[in-house]
DNA sequence: TAGAGTAGAGCAAACGTTTGCTCTACTCTA
DNA sequence: TAGAGTAGAGCAAACGTTTGCTCTACTCTA
């Protein structure tokens, strides 16, 4: 009845007025107990926490957000969900974000531009940096960065001329699965590719060309066969390396290495007997098909985890310009980062050559 | 130099109070433009328009939010992000909640509390509403939905005596699957179940029985054996319905029916010839494997779709709560909602009854 | 033509914090 | 014991909006 009896009259949250009341002392003091800072006594403080916890204060962090201009918040960007090495990344960016303070907004970029989508999200909430792993040609994904005015990390590819980038080094990834196959004997080795012209395609076509080189093999462009990562262009492409006359074939994704031994059944032929698949990622999917695919494992989860790292420093240091004391541990965290593959992980999917192939 | 000479002095942003001045109005009218409120003049609104386009004016939710009480974010809570079925129910949701103004922030619940992660999130940001997809068992997810003050919505399951709940209906998803397999003429069809005694693994259970009865077959224990979403559990499952004479198997999930397609080979048997397989849920890795996956197709997508619409339905309401005029119109959006699941999609991992089998 | 009505705008408070500054009452030192 | 120094607290402005209220200058009607 009294109007001051009670203070879940108006929005029903605890505030910080509601707790310097209850504690008899200013709003400023509340606060700077709540954060540590400033000075305040030791009774002071005590009280305050109490009361505090009595009343289930929370917080307001949209408060918060509009007095200290940062909001916590940071999006991710991806252009499909359901491949694994984005879900993956996910996974590791959330975790990581919320381990340091931060929430993550995940957008899925369906319409192919990434800087749509950061102009959208960017209507309806405050973001501290966007973390964008993109489709878009280089042009357009440089374009796209351009107009953002926030702090950004790229992931999943190197855009030249661009130091904010966390990629995978996939060439070194094609390399020891190719090698892998070399050293099985293997001689006539088919690359089903990803997209060509592309970072991650390229850089799986120079791995498997490399490896062939190492072995004394001169790469044929016969033996490559480009499927991007689309399965249902794999039969074909396979059928393609075939009558090159491949015993072995690297793919370039999980899922296309995948969807190459389903071909190879449905060619009445069988991985490892008739044909040797290697591919790359390391997923559940790899380990619920027969054979079990050999592949080389990718560290996607510390590429997820490395760009949220990355991305926090970077909003750090814009809030703290001129604080070249702090910026000296973290300057060694500029530049594009390529991280190294994970190790090959042999399964049931490649086997040594034999002469009956 | 002069100190009113520029407004990027500050934060850089521009904000309502420099769109005012250079329009030399009170910012009060501007909010009034920019949000289509109170009567403004014809020409007053075009003037303040334009400057605000020229301005690049975008506003600020934070400061919108604190004043309106509104953050319009919600928070999704997804106990595996690898599952296709929570991948593609996010990826809906992501796409609903854009559309109707809302960011979805997306939380992967590692830890298995789904109250834990919200807490976690709630003190980085002001979330409206949660969306929960959880493997908690039923007294825990109940604790947690009781501890939230916020509007939710529980997805993927049906919690007994909570109205706000959107699942589907995977006993008739199932019902379908196994009738297809009595109608191919077998009669031993082997059960590769989820987790029983949780809510999607009995309904897919009661599906199958009620399949069978329905074509005169006894539903038969050794029919039934549990593995749950864990692939590396199928083999030993396979094993045991193969050994109870099952020339069928309905599979509870997509992953685990390939994982059985896996066994089969592994055993040297084949699908759909040796035996056929059944499952739910489509996806890439149906059409990725040999042979094809039958499957029955689910509404996940709408699941998500449906959980954003409900969820920010409630989130108005509550916003109104007294404008009953409104209300009517969204009254059939409460109670518990069973999606009928998806058409049959036959491919090739099921074929007719065979004496040789 | 006088009075009522209204369209178009401005004023000012408020949302819940944070933080620079000020004030008070101590505790030291010389 | 007087003066300087400091610990502990409060004051008040500000972040960028939204919105109820008020004010002014019209345009009607009788």
């Amino acid at each position: 009845m009294n109007s001051s009896e009670s203070n879940d009259q108006s929005s029903g949250r605890t505030t910080l007025r509601d707790v310097a009341a209850a504690a008899g002392v200013n709003v400023s003091t509340v606060s700077r107990v709540i954060h540590n800072k400033g000075r305040v006594g030791q009774k002071t403080r005590e009280r305050v926490l109490e009361i505090a916890r009595n009343l289930g204060y929370q917080g307001n962090p949209i408060a918060r957000a509009l007095k200290t201009a940062q909001s916590s918040t940071i999006l991710m960007v991806v252009p499909q969900i359901e491949n694994p090495i984005f879900a993956s990344a996910i996974i590791s960016a959330e975790n990581a974000a919320r381990r340091a303070g931060y929430a993550l907004l995940v957008a899925y970029d369906h319409a192919g531009s990434a800087g749509q989508v950061i102009d959208d999200i960017s209507r309806s909430s405050l973001i501290e940096g966007v973390i964008i792993a993109s489709f878009d040609d280089d042009d357009q994904l440089r374009q796209t960065l351009a107009a953002t005015d926030k702090p950004y990390v790229v992931i999943n590819r190197v855009l030249p001329g661009e130091s904010h980038c966390i990629a995978i080094d996939t060439r070194q990834a094609s390399l020891t699965g190719v090698r892998h196959l070399t050293e099985l004997g293997h001689r006539r080795i088919g690359h089903l590719a990803g997209r060509l012209g592309r970072f991650n395609g390229e850089m799986r076509r120079e791995g498997w060309a490399l490896a062939l080189k190492e072995a004394g093999i001169v790469p044929e462009t016969s033996l490559i066969a480009e499927a991007g990562y689309h399965p249902e262009r794999v039969p074909k492409a396979v059928d393609a390396l075939l009558s090159a006359g491949a015993t072995a074939i690297h793919a370039a994704t999980l899922l296309t290495g995948v969807a190459a031994i389903a071909r190879l059944y449905a060619l009445g032929k069988r991985a490892p007997e008739d044909v040797s698949i290697v591919t790359m990622h390391d997923d559940l999917l790899a380990r619920v098909v027969h054979p079990q695919v050999t592949t080389v494992r990718l560290p996607t989860e510390q590429m997820g985890a490395l760009a949220v790292s990355r991305l926090v420093a970077q909003i750090k240091r814009r809030s703290a310009p001129f604080d070249a004391a702090k910026d000296d541990r973290k300057d060694r965290e500029y530049g594009v980062l390529l991280l190294p593959p994970g190790p090959l992980i042999m399964r049931g999917s490649a086997a040594p050559f034999s002469s009956e192939q």
